[in-house]
DNA sequence: GTGAAAGCGCTAACAT
DNA sequence: ATGTTAGCGCTTTCAC
């Protein structure tokens, strides 16, 4: 089909070795006119080389395994969109491969790119909390990147979202629009994201010195539902909240439901932040002002960081938190006339 | 690191062929005992085959080229799936690549897969209309199908769903729940997803003698907005429609808003139904009963063309048109009491 | 049932 | 500036 360098350096009489310089532009010196007329050639027959050969003899392939635990989550498409443009730039390509929730597909991932001696591994966002040892120890001696995940013996190998700062972007956010009484609705307890958003709450309201209500902190479960729940919670206290910021976008949902629900209006009686800008964000009634998270800049950041141990650059970087951004739209009241 | 097949021989003292027949298993014979010598020696040494050297050696690398159009497509993820898991019962890998919507990044990604030898490419619903010679002969003679894309002279290399019968499968649900009169908001006229699902749409209103009046077909844009314009329109009809059918879940998301700012209630005063079962069809008020695009089913039936092409089976299958499903919610008015 | 050896297509010393 | 050659790790004839 495409032709060999051998079959190239025949039609050119020139040896392979000749060729070779050329084609893989390794800035050996080869005469002007040979170059062209080996390039041209090449064209001609249509040449491209191959890389199964080329990884063979100078043992490494230029490629990146991504291992995504869910490709249809709403943040993964973005985080791989960043790490395929700057893996690119670097002349890495990337092989993706979706793990779907199961660890034992994130194995099979992991010896399937180990067999194909790809140069690093990078897992997003993989469900790996009961197997970290098997995981680590599976990766071995190749370096990789986790997204999304933290283990604290690799810290300098893991990129995840400032997930404190956005809930602090968020509340202060409310607090710049005047309200003093904001309520929370906490995510699955146990999972980081939550306790870090929680902590960021707690931090603005004792900095600004909001109501600091333990029943303004509301149990959800990131569910629609369960911020419907926690809103009517909330909305029977005595003294209820005039703001609500719901640790995720399906909460917020529930939340303007409830909200509506009970005869009031978002963001008239009840302003309302959400967390993630998931796509209905803008098409929600009223849309939702929300947390942008930094999926592609995780993915960049990821970038770096693997490059970085592949070229076994001595210095970890510490690239860890990536902060989000405040997306204002209409359910915070801040675009309201007047 | 891990060790090669001259490596385990010596340990085994043996041939390296011996090695070879034992670890690829080509059903060459080879001694009970020494085999399980082999093979303990091997998993103690923790020996993961070079599949860059074997793929030189063998000329084929077991490895597919995926190309999706947009990874974040609410479809993608399930055809992706779809893909992984049949190609994976085969002995395949996959290796994905996001082309996000750049005909260039198509071309990269084609080119990138030719040198680095797949056995074979397909290509999810790639964005590739005025392209289509370019990306054929980029593609050469390597097996490849399209996923979602018709091209008549390959088309027994595309699968792409059944959205005739999706339509006819939603009218006729609501013929069955005696709507005579049938709106019908139209996609972006020039898709094939449009044609076919008008198409579907006008089979079963002139097969049950529904009312066959052309104010009832409105033109959209696949939009939240144009579907809200169009319900406005068929409201303002002289006789307006009992029910509606979107040929997209975010038109039939401007539908239910429209009616409900029209004072009016889905699905009571007007029955909805839309197109592709996104996630928020489920967390849209009225729930939105839709079809389901066969996503996952698409993904398999793509491995089945392209291997029978690897496989050199002469006998071209025809699965092209894979059939949708109809998810029965609320806002079609079948689940009402009563 | 096992071993010796050639070679997949390429790169990188080492010559010249 | 160019050619010769060894070899990356594996599979597969061809011997025995």
């Amino acid at each position: 089909m495409t032709p060999t360098l051998a079959e190239i350096a025949t039609a050119a009489g020139v040896s392979i070795a000749t060729v070779s310089r050329v084609i893989s532009g390794n800035g050996h010196p080869v005469k002007d006119e040979t170059r062209e007329r080996i390039l041209s050639l090449a064209a001609s027959m249509g040449y491209e080389p191959n890389l199964i050969a080329r990884g063979l003899r100078k043992q490494q392939t230029c490629m990146i395994g991504v291992i995504v635990d869910r490709i249809s989550s709403p943040f993964a498409a973005a985080t791989v969109q960043g790490l395929q443009d700057s893996l690119k730039l670097e002349g890495y390509s990337t092989s993706m491969v979706n793990a779907n929730r199961e660890a034992d597909t994130v194995f099979e991932a992991i010896k399937d790119f180990n067999r194909r001696r790809v140069d690093g591994i990078i897992l997003l966002n993989s469900w790996l909390h009961p197997y970290n040892d098997m995981v680590l120890s599976a990766l071995e001696r190749k370096p990789f990147v986790l997204i999304n995940r933290i283990i604290e013996e690799v810290r300098y190998k893991c990129v995840a979202p400032g997930d404190q700062l956005g809930a602090q972007m968020a509340i202060t956010h409310l607090a710049n629009l005047g309200h003093r009484r904001i309520g929370y609705i906490n995510g699955v307890a146990d999972w980081l994201e939550a306790q870090n958003r929680l902590a960021g709450y707690k931090n603005v309201v004792s900095e600004r010195r909001l109501d600091d209500d333990p029943a303004l902190v509301q149990q959800g479960d990131w569910g629609v539902e369960s911020g419907y729940e926690a809103t009517r919670a909330l909305l029977e206290l005595d003294s209820p909240p005039t703001a609500i910021f719901a640790s995720n976008d399906l909460m917020a949902l529930g939340v303007i439901y409830a909200v509506q629900d009970a005869g009031l209006q978002v963001p008239e009686d009840m302003a309302v932040v959400g967390y993630d800008d998931r796509d209905f964000a803008h098409w929600v009634r009223p849309s939702l002002t929300t947390i942008c998270m930094p999926s592609y800049e995780m993915g960049q950041a990821a970038t770096t960081l693997l490059l970085n141990q592949i070229a076994e650059n001595s210095d970890p970087i510490d690239a860890t938190h990536i902060p989000g951004q405040l997306i204002v739209r209409q359910s915070c009241g801040a675009l309201m006339a007047g």
